[in-house]
DNA sequence: TTTTGAGTTGTTCGA
DNA sequence: GTCGAACAACTCAAA
């Protein structure tokens, strides 16, 4: 019997794995294996989501998806029976090596599509090299094209076989986005109608949370990105949009032909970066990922992520410079922090993100970027209404004064003082930055 | 091969 | 408050 092995494809739309497996003949098995290598480090958030993504995938196959527990390579090839399998291509480094030992099973695995609308490694410059500033890896991109969405198949036979129980899911504290292919639809529909027009505007402001709230679905293959692809015009909104589904795409072909670079910078330069370690530094990381940092919008963003499994992207960056430029921590712990605990949580998005504010990426920026987190939150978050929201010591604490609570006259009962002087860790940065820049 | 223009998302300083 | 310049020099990508 041909299997359909869903990974990072939890959809049953447009996904080019279930028209081959179809076609294939006989009763597809559509399974999921629950691999520990990708369980294990997933924090609650990220699991319940998982959790709501596969129930609701299960639903739509009539009770029929086959979850089993452990080795992908044992659990496959106990599946398949020595059949076709079909899945969608992971260019990720596990996802690589996952397939790779597959293979060398002797599983017949058929990889169809990917999670991308054009594959990591296709998009070249003149020169046949990878691209890496992202201007011209967009053109090229843009020009590559990519192919429209798929039609609904034909009427798929989906075979009955006994799979581990779908896991609970775990206890989150606050509310989790809806999961699965038809919550991807609606939040989809959702953005196209109140969001997508004044996106290039409003993407960047986390009290009005403007931006699309699709990375989630992106992520689990809930949606295709050439799905939303197809239905993008000119306009200037959703050519922003485009341009940030590109960002997707981009980081994924670096981290493809880098695949060490989500442990490491990328840049060869800035291995060698000057980071703290020790006690102090363990207890300036803990405050940072507890929302405890006293710089109000930094700890908004650390705590929406804690309980909500999301964060602004404003705010991430934020956030994420905020741990490598004032609290001079590497910038692997906050991006494996991230990966713990976001429910978009994706390798090549985030170690890349992390990197383009930690300044070791593929950005070629002339100077040095230290985020100011008053600046930012004064021009973001103007009215503080996002701030609130997370920080309730501060709710009953107006604008200008919730953006720098510290200038009060009394302090908010249990909010902290700053943890650290912004202006001279600045300084440090810029220092030790300029350090690695002359060798 | 050499040259040229450009590089997501920033901040500070001084007029 | 608003605005433009300065902030390293370097690397990339295409002409």
């Amino acid at each position: 019997m041909p299997v359909l092995w869903f990974r990072r494809d939890l959809r049953l739309r447009d996904n080019p794995a279930v028209h081959e497996a179809a076609a294939a003949g006989g009763d597809v098995v559509p399974l999921f294996v629950l691999d520990d290598a990708l369980w294990g480090p997933a924090g609650s958030n990220r699991r319940a989501f998982l959790v709501g993504c596969l129930r609701a995938l299960d639903e739509s196959l009539d009770g029929r998806l086959v979850v089993r527990r452990g080795d992908p390579a044992r659990v496959v090839a106990e599946v398949a029976d020595g059949g076709p399998v079909f899945a969608a291509e992971d260019f990720g480094p596990y996802g690589v090596r996952r397939d790779d030992a597959v293979v060398e099973s002797g599983i017949d695995l058929r990889l169809v599509g990917s999670p991308y609308a054009v594959p990591p490694g296709e998009i070249t410059s003149g020169a046949g090299a990878p691209y890496k500033v992202f201007t011209p890896f967009s053109k090229a991109w843009r020009q590559h094209g990519w192919p429209a969405p798929l039609p609904a198949p034909r009427s798929v036979r989906w075979a009955e076989l006994d799979g581990d129980p779908i896991p609970d899911a775990p206890s989150v504290g606050a509310e989790l986005p809806a999961a699965g292919e038809e919550a991807a639809r609606r939040a989809a529909r959702r953005f196209w109608e109140h969001g997508l027009a004044d996106y290039a505007e409003r993407r960047d402001r986390p009290d009005v949370d403007g931006s699309s709230r699709l990375s989630p679905y992106l992520r689990w293959g809930c949606l295709h990105p050439r799905q939303l692809l197809a239905k993008l015009g000119r306009s200037t909104g959703e050519s922003v949009f485009r341009t940030e589904l590109c960002w997707r795409e981009f980081y994924a072909d670096v981290l493809f032909h880098d695949p060490e670079s989500s442990r490491r910078s990328w840049h060869p330069s800035m291995r060698g970066m000057q980071v703290d370690h020790g006690r102090r530094a363990d207890a300036r990381f803990d405050a940072w990922a507890a929302g405890e940092t006293g710089f109000p919008l930094v700890d908004a963003g650390m705590r929406q992520l804690r309980t909500e499994g999301w964060m602004h992207n404003r705010v991430r960056m934020l956030a994420a410079s905020f741990l490598v430029k004032d609290l001079h921590v590497d910038w692997t712990r906050g991006a494996r922090h991230f990966m713990e605990h976001l429910v978009d949580a994706d390798l090549a998005s985030n170690t890349h993100g992390w990197q383009w504010v930690a300044g070791t990426g593929t950005d070629a920026s002339p100077f040095v970027r230290v985020f100011n987190p008053v600046t930012q939150s004064k021009r973001f978050d103007p009215d503080g209404t996002y701030i609130r929201r997370y920080v309730t010591e501060l709710s009953g604490v107006a604008a200008p004064a919730v953006h720098e609570p510290w200038k009060l006259a009394e302090r908010p009962a249990g909010y902290p003082a700053p943890i650290v002087d912004h202006d001279a860790e600045r300084l440090e940065a810029l220092r030790r930055f300029a350090e690695r820049a002359g060798r």
